[in-house]
Formats: C-alpha cells, structure tokens, sequence
DNA sequence: ACATTTGATTTCGTTTCGATACTAATATTG
DNA sequence: CAATATTAGTATCGAAACGAAATCAAATGT
C-alpha cells in the first residue's frame, strides 16, 4: 500500500510547512497569527459552528485559550457575542462590519494567490485530496473533522435542492462552502462522528 | 484561470487546518508543538540547513524565537551544537541519540499515517502539488522555500550519479529526501532563491 | 433526584513570539 | 588596506498563546 516511506514524510513535512507559512502575519497587521485564524473560522462557519468550542475543536487547542483569543477580538470590535436561543450556555459569534472589512487584509490571501498559480490539475488535486486527507487524520487520531457542507457525507442534492441530514434541513447555496463541526467524510470511509443530537441519518 | 473562488479559499483553509491539527501534541508529549518541529527540522535538513537560521526560516519565526527553542532542546539533551569550520559564525545543531530516540513518538506519525491511509493516486497528487504550492507561495510572499533536494532544480542526475549545482558537489542518496535552505522549485518558475555563494548554475 | 456531561470562562505558570539591541565574524566597497 | 555593511547567533523585554486546572451554569442521562 505505501510506496515510498520517505515520500509520504515528505508530504507531511510539507503540509506542516505550507500550513505555518500561510499562518503568518505579512507586516504592520493589527492580528496575530491566531486572531486571524479566529477571524477565519468565525467568517466561514456555518451556523452551528461559529461557537468558541468549533473554534478550539478546529484549531487544535482548549476552549480556555479560543476565550482568551474570542475575548481579544470582542474587545477590538471585530466580533460580537449572541446567547443562542436553543441553549442557554452556548455563544455565538459573528463579524461585525469592521471585523468584515478587515478580511480583505487577511494575510491568507497571499497563499490563495500561490494557489490559483497553480496549474489548473493540480489544483483539482488538491481540492480532492485535502478534504479526504482530513477525515482519515480525524479517524487516525479520534477526532472531530473539519470540511465544507458540499463535502459532508450528510449532504445530499435532489432536484436542485441541498439538505443536510445532519440538522435535517435544507441548506442555503451559501452555506454549501462553510465549515462544519459535524464534517464527517463522504468516502465510504465512515469518518469520526461528534456528538450528534438525536436525527443522525439512518 | 480561477475556476471558482470558493475553491481556492476551501483549498487553503484546509492547508492551514491540517497544518495546525497535524502539529498538535497527543497527549503527555515531553515536547511543545514548537520544540517538535524544530525536531523534525534538524532531523531532516541536510547538511547546509541544519542551522538557527535556516531553521527560523523554515518556521515563519525570528531568528531570535529560533535560538529560544534551539536552547530548550540542548538543555533537554536532544540536541548539539557544533561549531562551524568554514564560518566561524555559524552554527550546526544535530539530534542527539536521546534525540533521535524521541523522534519515534513524532506526534507526526499520525499525519503520515493518514496519508497512508490515502488512495494511491490522491497521494501521487499531494506528492506532486505541494512542492509546486511551496515554490509558488515563496514567489508570491517573496520569501525563500523549503524543499528537498530531490525536488530541487539544482539537483541534476547523470548515470545514476546525483549530483547539485548549488552546493557543486555528488548528493549521497540519503540527502535526496533532506530539506534544503537552497531549494528552489524545478517548475521552470524561477523560485525565489536566497543569497546564493559564487557558484550559481548559469 | 442525583450524577455526569457539556459550554464557557477565569486563573496560573510556562512557552512562544515579535521587536529590539547587541557581539562577533564575514563581505563589500572605496 | 580600512571603513562600512551585512550576516549569524544570542539575549532581553513585553505581549500573546498555550495547557492544565478550577469554577459555574445549563443540559443530559439514569
């Protein structure tokens, strides 16, 4: 199954690299490397993920450092905090317009410029290969996954019409790109699975 | 050129995802995720790279940040430091035995399983747009890449003699996996290239 | 009803980080 | 050759990030 050991530390070294170049702050940017990661998340979340602990789950850490970093942003004026509806202990965050106007800086875009460089091959190999790379390291290391809804194995189209069995609803064409903390791989490969309510498909 | 914006953007925010969740320390690592990856680095550099600088480099941080990790790491005994012959400036760091004992609880591992786990032609493809994502990031941020010599348009092989014009010198087969701080992407790009000695290929 | 789990926050000590300043060795230039 | 600039490495400082642990409220399970 593995061809060459050294290729596949090769890979690895680079997606390690490639992930903590593009983190980095250009110059004289107001955030830190983590601010921005939280702008990010809290600009392309869906609905139920645009929650402090979807962001620790998503960036690698505890829910007492995501505080610490949402705190920060509050206070900059780039989120603001809503109490949802359904349960009373959780938060929501969303952009506020500034928080919005900052992304345009958003220091990511330089490797979003390396990507559309890229031969157009490559870049569909790319767009393949990440997502199911990211549900088998969720079922290697027992963790949440991270993916789009267009990706998601809860996802289906008919007729035109997008639904997610996850939240059994239908699903805005906007929210076909956004995150999800219930992400889970549509390869046949049965990826991890959080937490999920009570309207898991069958 | 750009099929889809909200391809490209999907596209680097699972780089920087996987990056960061490939990073992270399982469980009662006796290293940080910082300490891990200059590890790796002294690990896998070749000769030439094996210094605070090349590795501050490597890792989009200060020179100064670099020699902090760098110190832990020798007070922890996993790694040397060795002066230079050719400049009395530099420094060369290698892995210790203790150090290379560790490296076999790399919480990498978990990475290159999951890359493992990959179907064949989705690693091919990883194998082959990542370097080619690297060069093209370097180009577009103005900075230097990191690739194997393998990889590298320095690198030339005759007769089964591999050979690199940057160093002027026949590559033990063992350094073709290794980073280097002189890497520079094949792709007939013309990467950006650091400060180059005297013996630049024409 | 009670125990357990979950979501969020706070606090503490350590590490990382960027910025800056500094020394020493090497390159460059006039 | 001598003055200058650049480079490699280190140290220091304050701010931020981090993991671990404690706390509190709300939800869930039995």
């Amino acid at each position: 199954m593995i061809d060459n050991p050294a290729t596949t530390e090769e890979i690895a070294e680079l997606l390690v690299y490639l992930g903590r170049a593009a983190r980095g702050t250009d110059a004289g940017s107001d955030l830190t490397a983590a601010q921005w990661t939280a702008m990010r998340f809290f600009a392309r979340g869906n609905q139920l993920s645009r929650t402090p602990s979807a962001f620790a789950s998503f960036n690698a850490t505890t829910r007492g450092t995501a505080s610490q970093i949402i705190k920060s942003l509050m206070q900059k004026g780039y989120l603001v905090r809503h109490q949802a509806v359904d349960d009373r202990r959780s938060v929501r965050l969303d952009l506020t317009h500034s928080g919005q106007a900052i992304m345009h800086f958003d220091p990511l875009n330089n490797l979003m410029d390396a990507i559309n460089q890229l031969e157009g091959k490559l870049r569909t190999a790319l767009r393949q290969a990440l997502p199911a790379l990211a549900g088998e390291l969720a079922k290697v290391r027992g963790t949440v996954a991270f993916g789009t809804c267009g990706d998601c194995r809860h996802f289906s189209c008919c007729d035109a019409v997008s639904y997610c069995a996850c939240v059994d609803a239908e699903l805005a064409p906007a929210d076909l790109g956004c995150l999800c903390v219930n992400f889970a791989a549509s390869e046949g490969l049965k990826a991890a699975m959080p937490s999920l309510k009570s309207k898991e498909l069958s």
